[in-house]
This record gives C-alpha cells, sequence and structure tokens, in this order.
DNA sequence: CTGAAAGCGCTAACAT
DNA sequence: ATGTTAGCGCTTTCAG
C-alpha cells in the first residue's frame, strides 16, 4: 500500500474548510492563543488531525517576528558535546524555544555550522567548546547572542557557561598528593578548550605543596591516541612518575592501555585521573577515577543565559527585575557561570607503592 | 566595542538600494540565476558584503517551492553515527541540497526528531540506524522518502543502505576459524539494527564448518558496559570458548578490559574481533582486530537515493534514463544496496593455544 | 537586463 | 467568538 503520489501539502486553509471556520481561526487553535471557544479548538484539532495537517514551520518563523530558536554548534566526535546537547533539549522544553543543529567537524568547520544556523535566523548561538578564535566568536556575537560552553573565552561579546577547570584538574591533583604521591604529571589537552586551566590547576596543586620544581606537563589532546602518545613519553625507560592526571577520559584510556600494555599496572604501578566521567569511565572494569562535569547544569545555565539575552533585549529597556549590567562598564555586561566540577573517586588511584 | 543594539535586519530591498537596482537582479545573483551582466553581479556582492547581507532561509525555502533540503536522523550517543553525518555533509557538498539535522537520544525519540524535520519540510528523510517500527518508519514514508541507513528494513515503502553484516559478522568468524579456534561465541547487540544479521553471520561460518553444535550466543549490546557484562558469562568459571566476535567495537572494548581485569589476556588466551573500526581499535595498545563499514560509501549511497527519489518524483513521469521500478509489481520499486564489510586483522586474535 | 506583482503558508493586528 | 487583511523576506513570472 505504498502511497507514491505523495500527497499535496496540507494547509491551513484546508483545516480551516474541513471545519468549517476561518483560518485565522485556525491559526489560533494552533498558537494557543485566546480567541477560540473549546468547542471549536475541538473541531479543528479533529479536522486537522484527519487531514495530518502539521504547520509549516518555515512559514511560521517567517510570520511571527520571532523565530524562537536557538543554534546549538557542537562536535560530531565529541563524545561530551552528545551529552550536553541532550541535555539542552531536556533544558528547552516547555521553554518556549527550539533548537537548532550545526554539527562541526575536521571536515566542517565551526563557523561554517554557526553561519548556517544563522541563516535560518536562530535568535542566539550556544557554542560547545568551540575552537573558533575569539575574534570569530565576536563577530558572530555581533549578530546574535552568544554562549560559549566549556570554553574560558576573555571576551566582553560573550557569555561564558563553563566547568571550573582550574578547580577540577586541582581536585584530580590534590587527591593524588593526599594519597602521597609526590611524583604526578599531567597529560595535557594542548590547545583544546579548558586545556589551559586544567594545566592551571594541576600547577597550583602542586605549588600548594612546594611541588612546583617538579611539574611535569606531557603534551596530549582529547583523543585515546594522544594518550598513548603521552604513556610512551611517561613511560618508556626509568618511570619518574608514579600518578598521572590526563586531560580527557579518552585521553585517559589511550594512557590506561599503553601503560598496561608495557605491563604496569594501574593503579599499582601508576596512578590515573581522567576528566568528563564518561561512559568507559564507568566501567566496571576500568572504574577510572575522574573529575565528573555537570552537563545537566551547563546546559541548563547556557539556555538560561541565551534566553535572558533574548528576553531583556535592547528593546525592553527595564527587566523585569535582574539586570545583567553588574559589573565594569561595558554594555551588556557579559555573564559568566562557572559550574563546580566533582571529584569521583573510583579504581584507577592508589597510593604509591 | 560590543555593539548591544542588534542591527535591523539587513533585506534583500537595503542591498538593492545600495547597489542602485532592483530587488530581483540581487535575487537573481544571489541564486546564481541568469539575468545579471557579470559586472552586476559583482556590484551586488559588493554592496551585499558591505551591509553583511544573508538571505533569510526561511524566506527563501517558502518562496521557492522546494526545500532542497533532507533531513538526517542520528544518534547522540552513537560514535559511528558521527561519521557517517560527516561524510552525509561530504556527500551532499556541491549537491544542490541542503542537510538537517535532528538528533535522537534515550531522552529524545527518533520520532520527535523526524517530525520536527517534517515540519521544517524536509524533502527526504536520512535515518541513522533507526530502532522505530517498521510501521513508524511506513508512517514517515507516507510522508517523503525515507532512507534507512545501517537497518535491514523489509518494507517496501523505504529505500535502505546498508553493511553486508552478515557477511561481516561471518568474516569475523571465519578468521577466527581460519586461525584454528573451534569454539567461538558471538556477544550480540540484541535488538539494536545489524544485530540480528551479525548473529545470522556467525551461525553461517560455524555452519559452514560443521560447528553448529557449537555456537554460542551471549546477550551483549552496543555500549562497553554490555561487553563487560558478556565477559562474565563468558569467562567466570572455566572458561569454554577461546575466541569471541563482538557487535561492535564499544562491546569489544569492555570485553577487553573485563578479559584482562580477570587476567585472561588477548589474544593469549582469547581472541577477539569488533565491529566498526572506531578510534579505540586502532590505538597502537589495543589494536583491535574488527570489520569496517565504509561510511563514505553508506553516506553516498543513501544521499543518492535520497535525490534519486526526489528527482525521479512521481510529478516527473518520465525521468532521464534511470527507472528504479525493477522488481516486483510494488509502485516506486524500493531499493536496498548493500556495502561490503572489510575484515582488518590487528591484534587481538590469534592461533588458540 | 530591469521593475512590477503575485504568491509561499503562516502570524497578528484589526474589524465584526 | 470569528472573519478580514496586511505583512514576513524571498522566488518567480511577466511585460518593459
Amino acid at each position: 500500500m505504498a502511497q507514491d503520489a505523495r500527497a499535496r501539502t496540507v494547509t491551513m486553509l484546508d483545516v480551516a474548510r474541513r471545519a468549517g471556520v476561518s483560518r485565522a481561526l485556525v491559526s489560533i487553535v494552533f498558537r494557543d492563543a485566546p480567541g477560540a471557544s473549546d468547542a471549536t479548538r475541538e473541531r479543528v484539532r479533529a479536522a486537522a488531525a484527519e487531514l495530518g495537517y502539521r504547520p509549516d514551520q518555515r512559514a511560521r518563523l517567517l510570520g511571527r517576528h520571532r523565530t524562537r530558536t536557538v543554534g546549538v554548534v557542537f562536535g560530531l566526535h565529541r563524545e561530551f558535546h552528545g551529552q550536553v546537547v541532550e541535555d539542552l533539549y531536556r533544558a528547552a522544553e516547555g521553554s518556549g524555544y527550539e533548537l537548532a543543529l550545526g554539527a562541526s567537524a575536521p571536515s566542517r568547520g565551526e563557523a561554517q555550522a554557526a553561519r548556517a544556523l544563522l541563516d535560518y535566523r536562530c535568535e542566539a548561538l550556544v557554542l560547545l567548546g568551540p575552537t573558533l578564535s575569539v575574534a570569530a566568536l565576536e563577530d558572530l556575537a555581533a549578530a546574535v547572542p552568544v554562549v560559549v560552553v566549556a570554553r574560558a573565552v576573555r571576551s566582553s561579546a560573550v557569555d561564558v557557561v563553563r566547568t571550573d577547570d582550574v578547580a577540577g584538574a586541582r581536585m584530580a591533583t590534590d587527591h593524588l598528593l593526599d594519597l602521597g604521591h609526590t611524583a604526578v604529571a599531567h597529560v595535557d589537552g594542548g590547545r583544546a578548550p579548558g586545556a589551559a586551566e586544567r594545566r592551571r590547576g594541576y600547577r597550583a596543586a602542586l605549588a600548594a605543596r612546594g611541588l612546583s620544581a617538579g611539574a611535569r606537563v606531557v603534551p596530549g589532546g582529547l583523543d585515546e591516541a594522544s594518550g598513548e602518545v603521552a604513556a610512551a613519553a611517561l613511560l618508556d625507560g626509568r618511570p619518574t612518575v608514579t600518578a598521572v592526571t590526563a586531560f580527557n577520559d579518552h585521553c585517559a584510556t589511550g594512557l590506561l592501555f599503553a601503560a598496561r600494555a608495557r605491563g604496569s599496572s594501574v593503579p599499582g604501578h601508576l596512578s590515573l585521573v581522567g576528566y568528563d566521567d564518561s561512559a568507559v569511565a564507568r566501567l566496571g572494569s576500568v572504574q577510572l577515577t575522574t573529575v565528573a562535569q555537570d552537563s545537566p547544569a551547563l546546559a541548563t545555565a547556557a539556555l538560561g543565559l541565551a534566553l535572558r539575552r533574548l528576553e531583556d533585549g535592547p528593546s525592553t529597556p527595564n527587566g523585569d527585575g535582574v539586570r545583567d549590567r553588574g559589573r565594569g562598564g561595558d554594555s551588556g555586561g557579559r555573564r559568566e557561570v562557572v559550574v563546580p566540577p566533582r571529584l569521583v573517586v573510583r579504581g584507577t588511584t592508589a597510593p604509591p607503592r
């Protein structure tokens, strides 16, 4: 029963006729706007259902002056981004706003994704761990409110929501130090968003115990392969460290595999802490000690900031209370929400032996 | 220099005025339609650039009768989907069609994602490994051409593009059998797309050597945790198998960790084959033998089928040659493209000892 | 090559 | 409560 002749698109007028009312009435019903009796609403909805009518979003958004759509740019290959996107959907539910996704990947730039989203007239942009230059971000911010998630951008043009990575890395390092380790290395994330902060947290922890001299930052990255490379630097020859904090769980996993492949047991010979509390970290047979980011909180805050910008627009001089120009003299008072991380102690960390 | 007063949206008319031409001209230029001198095009583009004009996609799509947009539904937490989506973008480049993303996740159903895409009037839908019922798929297919990727849907309502999973699983199993293993188990993917085929390929390989009696299918899944659970079933007590094929690399990774945690070496005590050739599989310290799916081919074929449906629409009775109603008497002749898998032999498989 | 004009499927005043 | 009527920003035909 394959209906090959695609039915002509059902329009509002069709529904109106079917229900014996005017088009405006149908519009009212579908917008849940006041001005229609319950009986009519019922009738219209029934007619629509029978015809399989669904309002055309393009037309809706065009007619309305606002799209009430927030664009989200995320990395297709970033596990953590998937989590945040899911939480953003949750956060958007019932907010009256829709989400539009723009994917970035090695072969598809973030700028391109963002531009495409703007072409659909998203009213705001949420960028997950963007690697865009500050100039590029400000460029986007010139068009719509921009919220950067998981990267500490120092620009008065964008809002920022991020985990306190300095604190996170510090917790991880302190945990190792508390266990008695004195030779702790950090495999960093290079130029990845958050990497600088995590390096800083690591160094701060060492400094606080007068161990700065022993700081050892090894080049890493955000995938497993980078952890593997770091393992070579760290473990080949006579091992000089007994513990490592890695940029993230992926990196830590690579390191873990590589360490075990070399016969060094974790946490026997080497203690290891990751970051992000990913799926692997939770495995019973991995039990990676890690620093968890509160993705729901990040998502909620990000969407919250975006919506606040939209609601207290420049066109609404006197908002309903909350004013966001709190500090400095810069117009708009860009905001930064910093979410605390949480250390999850599992099985890859133990006292040195 | 934060410009707080968002500039009023720049419209085509603004560009026209600035360039000293008519609106129609601007339209022509931006559509790359014939009817404007090179000099004029230049002038219009310049004016647009100065004003930062970007055509409004909503209006564009509304005015045009076609949206030339293909909707893609993918799983936010499926690493392989990310790969295919990236390849779909590549495939779409220069095709004259745009992609619109709809994400599914535990908290956001595929149907919901698909519906949202249809509300934007996508002309076709590409669904990656959907878990939707056949009825639901046919429902969608009633509205637009639907291409299902990575799942063997037996319905005349949708086109299908998939890896030959039976062959893939068989290659994996044969490889183990060729190495001399006789006790080979399969950790399956339950009800996941492709799981049934992979079970079948596994069984076929055993049957071909008269080993059917020793077939052992262990319940698994598509994440690491499922592999871990399977490991318990397989390795606790006296191990009864010397080799395992897993539903995918994630599952295999869980199994690998769990096996090593139990002190059974891979491939020493246990040979292991995954599926998908994911990032972890390629790690130097993992070197997982696996079955690779040709993601670029899948993406290209999927988009190709979708576009073919759109171009040889029912409204174009006599296409430019290719006819897709080849077999059976069903209207439309649904197509299926089966892409061959490729066995990648690495280090987790070895002869039994 | 240009300008006028109808229409895409809605929304949102404004009348009745 | 219900109908009428302009738009929204663009595409596309058609006569200049």
